[in-house]
DNA sequence: ACATTTGTATGTTTTTTAACACATACTGCA
DNA sequence: TGCAGTATGTGTTAAAAAACATACAAATGT
């Protein structure tokens, strides 16, 4: 399992790909690898970070609390990539929590060696300013879209940004991912009740279709237009 | 004007803070200042950066286009800080366009030199990805709140982050910043209308007082608790 | 295998907010 | 100084989405 935990660190994609084999060598040595079934919590808003906490397998959603317990997801991780480091780098406790949606592996990377090797390798510091910044270009774009679009135009995004995360299946047209219907929601700033509703809409329309938690995208045209102009 | 204009290399509080003197000097000769009439436009949606930009006096919204072209204000920005620096960093266009809601002076750091430095100080590079770190859980908080609370909630919240941005006038409760009811309603994800009319409710609530665009904070505990609970 | 909980689906009502219409006040500037 | 354009203020209507109420199916635990 531990070889396949450090797959990030070895990684031609990860931010690692410019530390040398030494360097390389000493965060898989200070590196812990844990399972987590899907369901488990991986952290909680309010805990504070002690390492970065790399996704090798599996799904994790990332969501934050809000108005009277309603949860937002703001994020969602694949592997191979990390979560929980906005607040590791910031210095700061979690602002939102992790909950594995699939049977997840996830290595964490000790902070001290991390920031060691941070210190001396400024390449590396390059990469996770860019990482960073292009994550708060996302974030400024979805603040605007989950304001201002309406409900059908924020669940044809959302289901586009499923599938540009996870991609889809064999068959080209499944979305690679199973939510329930209630993280679809959640995702998309709505109600339950209305991710229902508007999933079933986008059916009807010959958009999507529908078999259990499984979303296959038959008219991606027009998903994007409807995610463009509502 | 250019002494001033380089307040930002000096700061203490500036993430420039842990240069030495010969890298400040380089930065100083590398950058430009420019002077900026309020209503001017410092950059625009799809411009490429071509520098660090340093607000050292005036204020700046940081706004983009949303549905209809509905504008939606992402960030405040106040002397001494940075405007753009995100797209910079992530190497892509702006995302997001500046002006000046006063007469602002700015100052540009020209792009190479920084980043030799940045090459070299891995102080400077860990500022730089705390400040974007700490950016980023801004933003996300932001994404939930705007989403999920009520107008009332959205108007309280704005104007408390104004007054944290700007802080308050010589008379310990007049916010100090002038915005337009428009610009007030673009960073409180409302129309026009609706924030001329809460602004007026409270202001009958007691909980502020309008007087043109000066808006001065009665009661900032109700404030807080309208912010909270909607 | 059965009971209990959880998730999905759909109809109805109510609340919230945007859209629209219009009046008035202010502001820059010709 | 007056006039056009912009900003503010307020009432009315329409649309969007949440809240609520059920019903039923599926999953889960005992």
């Amino acid at each position: 399992m531990n070889a396949e935990c450090h797959n990030i660190i070895d990684n031609q994609m990860s931010v690692f790909s410019v530390l040398n084999k030494e360097e390389k060598e000493q965060l898989k040595k200070n590196s812990t690898c844990t399972y987590y079934k899907k369901g488990n919590i991986i952290y909680k808003e309010g805990d504070k970070p002690n390492g970065l906490i790399c996704l090798s397998k599996g799904k994790v959603k990332i969501y934050k609390e809000g108005v009277g317990g309603r949860e937002q997801i703001v994020r969602m991780a694949k592997p191979v990539g990390f979560i929980g480091y906005r607040a590791l780098f910031a210095e700061q406790n979690y602002l939102a929590s992790a909950e594995a949606i699939e049977d997840s592996v996830i290595c964490t990377i000790e902070k001290d060696t991390l920031y060691k090797i941070l210190r001396t390798n400024s390449e590396l510091s390059f990469n996770i300013i860019r990482s960073l910044a292009s994550e708060l270009g996302f974030s400024n774009n979805r603040t605007v879209t989950l304001t201002q679009k309406h409900i059908r135009g924020r669940l044809a995004e959302s289901l586009l940004f499923l599938k540009d995360t996870y991609g889809f299946e064999e068959d080209g047209s499944t979305i690679k991912v199973y939510l329930s219907r209630e993280d679809i929601a959640n995702l998309s700033n709505m109600t339950t009740s209305n991710a229902i509703r508007t999933l079933s809409t986008f059916a009807s329309e010959k958009i999507i279709a529908l078999d259990g938690r499984k979303i296959k995208v038959l008219d991606l045209n027009t998903l994007e237009k409807v995610s463009e102009l509502g």
